[in-house]
RNA sequence: CGGAGCGUGGCGCAGCCCGGUUAGCGCACCGGUCUGGGGGACCGGGGGUCGGAGGUUCAAAUCCUCUCGCUCCGACCA
């Protein structure tokens, strides 16, 4: 991509109603820009990295045996009075009416619908079990939006709904999907952390919130010092009991956000070297809740004595967008963001230091091909720019590669190459350069 | 929902208290010259319903009333 016919609207000053870094730095590089409030316009960029992620989610959700389904934003309130929501969930879900003056409202969380649409389509037990998740936007009218696309009233989620014939099954389901989380929000370079957590208006009772570190998190976390370093589970199906180790490993050391943190119960439970005591980002929550939804609409398939069983649920939600801003709260320095390539709007950002030079042209164009035949996404500075302006615009959008190229080091003919994350140079002939690149990314291509 | 604050060109701000030329500054933007490896210099430009409505006045960005929007702090949430 040629950075002359993007659209990338920098900001060299800080627009003042940012107040967190991430939001910031959203703004300032051209990601999102603000409709109102907690609502959001991703740009070329920002939107590059909501697909990255995106993209990351639903690749795990397949591998853990999920199917991708999309409903509307757009509910009905019969559905809700039928489950008992719609007078419970309160003003945080925003109510409309249609030219019929029928009730209608903008789903907040589906799984009125999917309950809804499993109950129509499934009637035995031998269909069992199941998992449907789609990756759909939501609204919930907060009191008060903040912290950019952290805390939207409108924001991107992934939420899963699982169906099984007993609550030890719907375990299983829950493990699955808990070992999907960490796999998940691993390959976008963060740690998050499962931590016990309330249910909330979802209800049920087995519940755990995924939590990324970070100082400006909302919330205040403590955990065992062991649980950062703690390693995943090797790729590949694991069998029921394995994935219950997984999950006991994780889950058999402290960790608790403030709802549920007792401070005597964490000092008998961690050494004091151990102990940590953080702030956290809440990027995933999934909840076991049994027959919560199913026994009031009715979800019920037949059993292999031909008895009606009700269905036990399980749902389960990432949240994409606040994704976005996590990681650059995660991953950021003084100049701007620092992306995980695996998130990185593109791969490489190329500078051309005089472009209008024929040999300066040339050599960026060269390379430019060969990386995309490479399957590396480049964002090509070919401005008539200067150089520290170029430089500046390439450390705030923070791409993981930089290349620079120029007339200085083309006499001897040399690329620069900067990692971005490290700030480490290295001078390199073209080929070299290419070489580099496509080892250090294989793992992202 | 309680408390605080802010709306002036794309961004950051000054002007307002104490009404009075053509509403100003920095950045960004356009043209030009010189430059050219960390947001360069100079010259010349373009862009503003001063959030909106009403009122006071000879005269309103400035005073008054109402209203809308946004932000921050607290209680709640992917």
């Amino acid at each position: 991509m040629r950075l002359s016919t993007y659209f990338l609207p920098v900001m060299r000053d800080t627009p003042k109603e940012a107040e967190i870094v991430s939001h910031q730095l959203m703004l300032r590089a051209g990601m999102i820009r603000q409709s109102s409030a907690g609502i959001y316009s991703w740009l070329p960029l920002g939107l590059r990295v909501l697909k990255k992620i995106e993209q990351i989610v639903r690749e795990e959700q397949n591998r853990a045996g999920a199917h991708e389904v999309l409903m509307p934003t757009i509910q009905s309130a019969d559905l809700w009075r039928e489950s008992g929501r719609y007078d419970d969930y309160g003003a945080e879900m925003l109510r409309i009416t249609d030219r019929h003056d029928r009730d209608m409202l903008y789903g907040p969380t589906n799984e009125e619908q999917i309950t809804q649409i499993f109950r129509d389509g499934v009637k035995s037990y031998k269909e069992l079990p199941r998992n449907l998740y789609h990756i759909q936007w939501k609204f919930r009218d907060e009191v008060r939006p903040r912290f950019g696309v952290m805390r939207g009233r409108e924001f991107l989620m992934k939420d899963a709904y699982s169906f099984d014939i007993s609550a030890e099954a719907g375990t299983v389901s829950y493990n699955k999907m808990f070992v999907a989380y960490l796999r998940t929000f691993k390959r976008m370079g963060l740690t998050a952390i499962p931590m016990i957590a309330e249910t909330g208006p979802i209800g049920g009772n087995l519940s755990h919130e995924f939590l990324v570190l970070a100082k400006t998190g909302e919330s205040q976390v403590y955990c065992h010092a062991d649980l950062l370093a703690e390693a995943l589970p090797d790729e590949g199906d694991l069998t029921d009991s394995e994935l219950q180790g997984v999950v006991d490993r994780w889950t058999e050391r402290y960790a608790a956000t403030e709802d549920k943190y007792d401070q005597a119960e964490f000092e008998a439970a961690v050494p004091e070297d151990k102990r940590v005591s953080a702030r956290g980002i809440e990027v995933g929550h999934i909840f076991f809740f049994g027959t919560k939804y199913s026994e009031p609409l009715g979800c019920k398939v037949q059993g292999p004595n031909g008895e009606m069983i009700t269905i036990q649920s399980g749902s389960y939600g990432v949240g994409v967008s606040r994704l976005a801003g996590g990681i650059i709260e995660a991953f950021h320095d003084d100049d701007g963001i620092i992306w995980p390539a695996s998130v990185a709007p593109f791969h490489v950002g190329l500078i051309n230091l005089k472009a209008g030079d024929a040999d300066c042209d040339a050599a960026c164009e060269m390379l430019d091909r060969e990386l995309a035949a490479a399957g590396i996404d480049v964002l090509y500075d070919d401005r008539d720019e200067r150089a520290g302006a170029k430089f500046s615009t390439m450390d705030l959008i923070g791409l993981p590669w930089q290349v620079i190229v120029g007339p200085k080091g083309l006499k001897s003919g040399e690329f620069e190459v900067k990692n971005r994350a490290t700030g480490e140079r290295l001078s390199l002939s073209p080929q070299a350069t290419a070489a580099h690149l496509k080892s250090a990314l294989a793992d992202v291509l």
